[in-house]
DNA sequence: TCATCATTCAATAAATCTCTTGAATGATGT
DNA sequence: ACATCATTCAAGAGATTTATTGAATGATGA
């Protein structure tokens, strides 16, 4: 450590942060905490580790400075620490895309490629949300919507948007959001919709991207 | 490989993109790359590695995607593969600067922190190069000047520095930029020309921030 | 105090990564 | 063809990382 010319121990310690994002579950965690905060078990249970290895994975996210954490009784709830983590998703993501064919050959053949580049960006909803003109509509499980979610959104869970069909105006467009930009609800709640006769796109990425730009985010239950 | 969910594929390729930024020789040889296309042999002399070690790691970042490369004759230039790899680095940056303390410790022990907090930012310098009463002056050695520099920028290498202050006009505000934010060269040259009583100050990033901020560069020698 | 439960710790074997060494490749100029 | 030089390859010892297991810690409620 000291030993090293300072050059060196920068570059060590740019390293370590780059080798705490080097590892699929630690990503994986990642993408949920980017959610909002969660315990350890609901991040196991996610991930499909166990519990002793997500909390050391956890741990060595939280020693590089990628995660905070906070005890709250029984349950330590890690967050991120920070806006840039999700820049650093970002960049993973735009450059492996750009490299690797693997990861567009992956996409493609799971997502639905041609709802992928029918996406609205988050500039096109702003200005459809001022105009009024579009429903937005969040996917995600009731206690992620309940830590935040899109200002005027409606919360109907895929695994219900079925049965709920009804809370939906068969004449308004629109927009289902979802985790982030490989979120696969999103992707089945469009082509479900579509299915059954709904004007309906996707938004591009998902509330931890909406939420970064610094665009408005509302907490609680609602319609 | 295959026999994972689409979704582990995903994050199996993001973490080979981190994987391969989590070495401090690897972010040295993307420093050194994110100034302009070297060789190997140039570049293992520069992070003071063998060359069989450096080719080693050009292409474990190349296999990654993150760099690309060009053979001219007996030569392999390298080269950065995105500007999106210029942002990985930032977000690595960002996160360490962050979070450790230690980062902080090096920076403020090896850089005078006054100069580093008077520094120029992109967009005053801007303004000050449309008024045209600032002076830019690029202090790195001359090839890495001829491949690329601030518009209108004077090239006076730190080495000859002292022996060319008769080239600098010491009534004009001078700004001093290098190849990063942790580039000692700028702040070396702010030192010197100080004591000498010119008004000097520094760019808080380099020439590739510059760059990827889309902003005008030039190339070739000039005085 | 005791039992319970979420989380962390500790130890280990298996897998992976890194650097060095020396040989192989591929282009150049004689 | 040959020698030269930049780069890459191949192999192996040494270090690091990972998942699993089972035990330890720390907070809660009876």
């Amino acid at each position: 450590m000291s030993s090293e010319s300072p050059k060196q121990a920068l570059f060590a310690q740019f390293a370590a942060v780059a080798k705490a994002a080097a590892h699929p579950h630690r990503l994986e965690l990642l993408e949920q905490l980017a959610q909002g905060e969660r315990s350890v078990e609901v991040l196991a249970d996610r991930t499909r580790v166990s519990v002793a290895n997500a909390s050391q994975h956890l741990q060595h996210l939280r020693r590089a400075g990628l995660v905070a954490a906070r005890r709250d009784g029984k349950f330590v709830f890690y967050r991120l620490a920070h806006d840039a983590v999700l820049g650093l998703l970002t960049s993973l993501r735009r450059i492996a895309e750009l490299q690797s064919a693997e990861v567009e050959r992956v996409v493609r053949s799971y997502f639905n490629d041609r709802d992928s580049l029918e996406a609205v960006s988050r500039l096109e909803l702003m200005d459809r949300l001022k105009a009024g003109i579009v429903t937005v509509l969040d996917v995600r499980p009731e206690d992620e919507f309940a830590l935040g979610h899109l200002p005027g959104a409606i919360n109907l869970p895929l695994s219900e948007l079925e049965k709920r069909l009804a809370d939906l105006d068969p004449d308004r467009e629109i927009v289902a959001y979802c985790r982030g930009p490989y979120c696969v609800l999103s992707y089945e709640a469009v082509a479900m919709l579509r299915a059954r006769g709904f004007k309906v796109r996707r938004l591009e990425d998902g509330l931890p991207e909406w939420r970064a730009a610094g665009l408005p985010v509302e907490a609680g239950t609602s319609g």
